[in-house]
DNA sequence: CTCCTTTCTTAACCTAGGTGAATGTCCGGG
DNA sequence: CCCGGACATTCACCTAGGTTAAGAAAGGAG
């Protein structure tokens, strides 16, 4: 059960065992089935969560339509970081596209480790690190690529997601229509046949 | 010269005279003339960046265009992120729009902080955190508004930028061409009269 | 296997914002 | 004070992607 959480911790921090214990103990773990929805706008998101198995998407709603910010998959951290730093309320929702195993660190508990094991500082700064940057590639490509090439792209850097996940998700990943994530795809199929 | 930053860093940590001391001993500082760049795409880019006076500008190119990511102002902290934490070549341009003065905290001196006062780690992190949640914001802005909300929105949020801010630079941070910036302007003038 | 829901595709039409080119304005340097 | 270059505006035209509506396919519950 923390084997996975254990190797992902190794890559940034150097842990002994105790340390390790002493985070272990602080864990809960959740079991999600299929469309649950872990978090609801307006919430607080008081956890860091860790995936051992499955597949989450985080959204949000403009004017009723859901747009998808990011799909997270098994061995991925995430959380609502405005609400897990802020405390404030999240603008976002967070549901399961499969069923899923997640391991829960609050936000308390992270603190308290924080002073405990002060080495937990570098977790924290590498969680908010690899989130930076990972949005910062996120929108350079939002507002440099056009929506054929973002899907090309997308097709490129992570092909797992085409085998899991719903297109009208992915379309939305995009910041696309489903309808022209249809038409994209087809003009695609065309000109490749005539070449 | 030191008065500004200390504030700054006192809204992160607390630090007392001693480790206030040790950090500002391993600043340096620099002065940029208006139009000077600062930080060159394919440069490492090893600071971090403190702005005592002025006002700097973050930008790529796609295609030969400047995109406009970010600008900064006095007592704002900022660096190239991804070249920062990793190492890697930037890919983008810092200039200064005005004569700017800087104080320059070097990657290997930050790392060295982090040893001597492990304090830094907050500030580390926090300064991600923060990174983390202007980039979230401005994602958001950029996916879900028109252009016109987009304008109207940044108008509101920090109307300090069109003081001191060349208008074509504003429609490059908005995502959009100086020319659909001019004919929002005229649009937004032409149905406030009507009214 | 059947029915119902969800997902995907196609097509006709629309619109926000891009493009290119011309004109006007302003500002700093000589 | 004037000239050249940078900046802003306007207009005519274009196109990527949105919208609406319909039907086809796929998949889960009973």
């Amino acid at each position: 059960m923390y084997a996975q959480i254990q190797r992902s911790l190794a890559r940034f921090i150097d842990l002994n065992e105790d340390e390790f214990e002493i985070f272990q103990n602080f864990l809960t773990s959740k079991h999600l089935a299929k469309k649950e929805i872990l978090l609801r706008i307006g919430q607080d998101c008081r956890n860091i969560y860790f995936i051992n198995k499955g597949c989450i998407r985080y959204y949000y709603l403009v004017e009723g339509e859901e747009k998808t910010a990011q799909f997270f998959f098994e061995n991925g951290w995430f959380t609502d970081y405005e609400s897990f730093l802020t405390g404030s309320f999240a603008e976002n929702f967070v549901d399961a596209l499969e069923a899923t195993e997640l391991l829960c660190l609050e936000r308390d508990n992270l603190a308290q480790l924080y002073r405990l094991v002060p080495k937990f500082e570098k977790f924290g700064r590498i969680m908010a690190e690899n989130a930076y940057l990972g949005i910062r590639h996120r929108t350079k490509n939002l507002t440099t690529l056009s929506a054929e090439q973002r899907y090309l792209n997308l097709m490129k850097e992570r092909p797992k997601i085409f085998e899991r996940i719903p297109q009208h998700y992915i379309a939305s990943y995009l910041n696309i229509r489903p309808q022209s994530l249809s038409r994209i795809r087809r003009q695609l199929s065309q000109s490749a046949k005539h070449e």
